[in-house]
DNA sequence: ATTGACTCTATAGTTATTATAGAGTTTATA
DNA sequence: TATAAACTCTATAATAACTATAGAGTCAAT
C-alpha cells in the first residue's frame, strides 16, 4: 500500500488531481490509514493510468466516468463506447478545422504589418477594426 | 444613444458579456441615464466589434486589452503588436499539431472495435488500459 | 522534544463567459 | 392611473479541470 505522494510519482498525476478525481468519483474512495492518510494498491495505479491515458486523448471526465462504468459491466454491448468515441473524434476534427481557418486569418493579418511601422499605419490594427471577413 | 440591449443586438455580444467587458476594462465605463441605465454611442459599437473580431481570432482578453492600449498611442512602434501576434500564431499552430496527433490516435483506437462486440472483448477499452503509446 | 516531510480538509483562483436572484426603470396597455 | 411586460441594475454562482493556498494534523528521524 502506498500513500498519495507515491501514487502521484508513479502515475505522474499531481496529488491534488488525484484527490480531485476521488471527489469526482472517477476513482473509488481510498482506504485510510490510522492517521487518516489515503492508501492505494496496484489496482489504483492502473486505474489512474487509464484515466491519464484518456485525458491525454482529451476525453472529458464525464466521458471517462462513462468508460469506467462500462468497464465494470463486461457483458454489455460496446455500442455506447463507439458512439462516444465517434462523437469525440468529430469534435476534435471540428476544432482542427476551426483552428486551421483561424490560423490562415491570423497569418494574413500578420502579413499586413512589418516591423518598425507606427501603430497609426499598422495594417494589423486597421484590419482588426474592419468588419471581420465573412466565411463565404 | 442606445441602451445595452440594443448594443447587444447590433454587435451580437450578449448583454452580460458587454457588462463583463466593462468590468474587465476592455471598454470604458458607459455613461448612465437618469435611471442608471448604460448609454452607448456609435464609437462604443465599433470598439465592441473590434473586440468581437479579436475574440473570433481567439485572442485573449488581456491580449485585446494590449491591442486597445496600442491603438490609443498611434505614434508608438508596432513591434509589440507583431510579437504578440507571432506568439499567438505559434500557440494556435502548436494546438493544431497536438489535435492532429490526437486525432490519429483516436481514429486508431476507434478502429480497434466494431459494433456489437461485448465490452469484455472491446479493443478500445483494452487499448485504453494499456500504457499510452509514447510519441517516439 | 523537535524538525522536516508529508498529508488532511476546505476554500479560492484560473478563463471567458452564462445564468441566476432580487430589485429597480421604462414603456405600453387597459 | 394602475398594471403588466420588457428591460435594466448589481451581485453572485456556475461552467471544466485543475492548481494553489491556509491552517492543522501525522509520521519518521534526530
Ligand atoms: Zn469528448
Ligand atoms: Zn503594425
Ligand atoms: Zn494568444
Ligand atoms: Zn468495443
Amino acid at each position: 500500500m502506498i500513500k498519495i505522494g507515491e501514487l502521484s510519482k508513479v502515475t505522474g498525476c499531481s496529488v491534488q488531481t488525484i484527490r480531485h478525481y476521488e471527489k469526482e468519483q472517477l476513482i473509488a474512495s481510498a482506504e485510510r490509514s490510522e492517521g487518516n492518510f489515503r492508501l492505494y494498491d496496484e489496482a489504483a495505479v492502473e486505474q489512474l493510468l487509464f484515466i491519464k491515458h484518456c485525458r491525454s486523448l482529451d476525453l472529458s471526465l464525464p466521458e471517462i466516468r462513462q468508460l469506467l462504468a462500462l468497464n465494470r459491466s463486461p457483458g454489455a454491448q460496446c455500442d455506447d463506447v463507439n458512439r462516444m468515441m465517434d462523437r469525440h473524434i468529430e469534435q476534435v476534427e471540428a476544432r482542427i478545422q476551426e483552428l486551421t481557418k483561424l490560423n490562415e486569418q491570423l497569418r494574413k493579418l500578420r502579413r499586413s504589418c512589418s516591423n518598425r511601422r507606427t501603430v497609426k499605419q499598422c495594417g494589423i490594427l486597421r484590419n482588426l477594426s474592419a468588419t471581420p471577413v465573412s466565411s463565404g
